[in-house]
DNA sequence: TGCCTTGTTGGCAGTTAATGCCAAGTAGGC
DNA sequence: GCCTACTTGGCATTAACTGCCAACAAGGCA
């Protein structure tokens, strides 16, 4: 353990995090610069590119971690389960994982309303989904489509994430007042329930 | 008509728009810097952005006009038809109105290939989103979900989005030899159909 | 305890995209 | 031919980044 670094740098990275965010709020996101993020932060221009690579990063920095996991948690469904319902537990253990739900909702609200780090955002997760079509691909029955089951399971996860975005958005507009995995559920029933 | 300024502008944003798209394909697009074109494009740094309002709008830049051609088209299909049926309606028409395909499947790579560039594809596209919720919203019959209609109305569109997306990437992958009106219509099918 | 290796920090200069401003030029109506 | 309207190009500036280097702190080792 290299103890103190380590601790120091969870500590910088945490007094970062919150000086931005904060900033954000009260000004807007493009109208906060680096340099006063740095300022405020008591800390230097140069480290705070050291470790966020990118402004947008200080929002959609942990989205990395939050991705392996998903991906871990699909996998490890039990082998007879739909990818459907795979990718709907992977959601669900994203959710409990999360930041608490006041800061969750405060930084969906800013993605949403920000075009560029709404941008970012879609991105990263596409990085995701890529990430996600050859697990799913080993969960499909082989009969089902005509469509190579590559292809078959591109179209089944980005559309998961579809519903994902479009329940996030409807959740952050009712300032999280319903429930993130009933939203969920009525989203993917809208777009394949038929009649 | 202001004949002699609309013309040397039609030739001026061509001339700008077939310099970057080569020096894109030949260097990349990060490695391409907008002096670069302005010089060999032979026009000054200021007015390249002038016409081009960023260096990702010289590649993504018509997408403005075909966002109000997609919803003008959704809106026109007859009042019975599905909300389904005229996206798809809506898709058929941006297909037939796009760029030759040889420069739309160089530009397609272009895009999936470079992250910054599809940051700012999906974030037009988010926008043609958002106008078409209105316009199926009004499709929707009232008794199908719980979800209220708009937000039902913003899983759909979503959802055929991410359907042309992932049919526009395979489409890309196979170099066009795959029909790309077809790979959508696979793709809405593998959300669809249950079993 | 005192050194030495190793990794971190901060400042500085430089690059690139993008914007505002102003002076110089050019098309088109009179 | 002149005047107005609009365009163009150069200059300065800002903000996000990046590379480089010198100062420095941590932890191991004698």
């Amino acid at each position: 353990m290299t103890t103190l670094w380590e601790r120091s740098r969870q500590v910088a990275v945490q007094a970062i995090l919150d000086t931005a965010v904060r900033l954000f709020a009260e000004q807007g996101y493009e109208q906060t610069t680096i340099a006063q993020i740095a300022r405020e932060a008591g800390i230097s221009q140069r480290s705070l590119f050291r470790y966020f690579g990118t402004k947008e990063d200080l929002v959609c920095g942990d989205q990395e971690a939050l991705g392996e996991l998903l991906k871990r948690t699909v996998e490890q469904q039990p082998a007879g389960m739909s990818a459907w319902d795979a990718l709907r537990a992977g959601f669900e253990v994203i959710l409990t994982a999360n930041h608490p739900p006041e800061r969750a909702l405060e930084l969906s609200r800013l993605i949403f309303d920000t075009p560029s780090l709404r941008a970012r955002y879609v991105e990263k997760r596409l990085r995701w989904q890529a990430e996600l079509v050859p697990v799913i691909r080993a969960r499909l029955g082989n009969g089902s489509g005509r469509l190579a089951p590559d292809a078959q399971a591109k179209a089944i996860v980005a559309a998961v994430f579809a519903c994902i975005d479009t329940a996030t958005e409807l959740w952050a507009e009712h300032d999280g007042r319903i429930d993130l995995a009933d939203l969920y559920d009525q989203c993917l029933a809208a777009v394949r329930d038929h009649g």
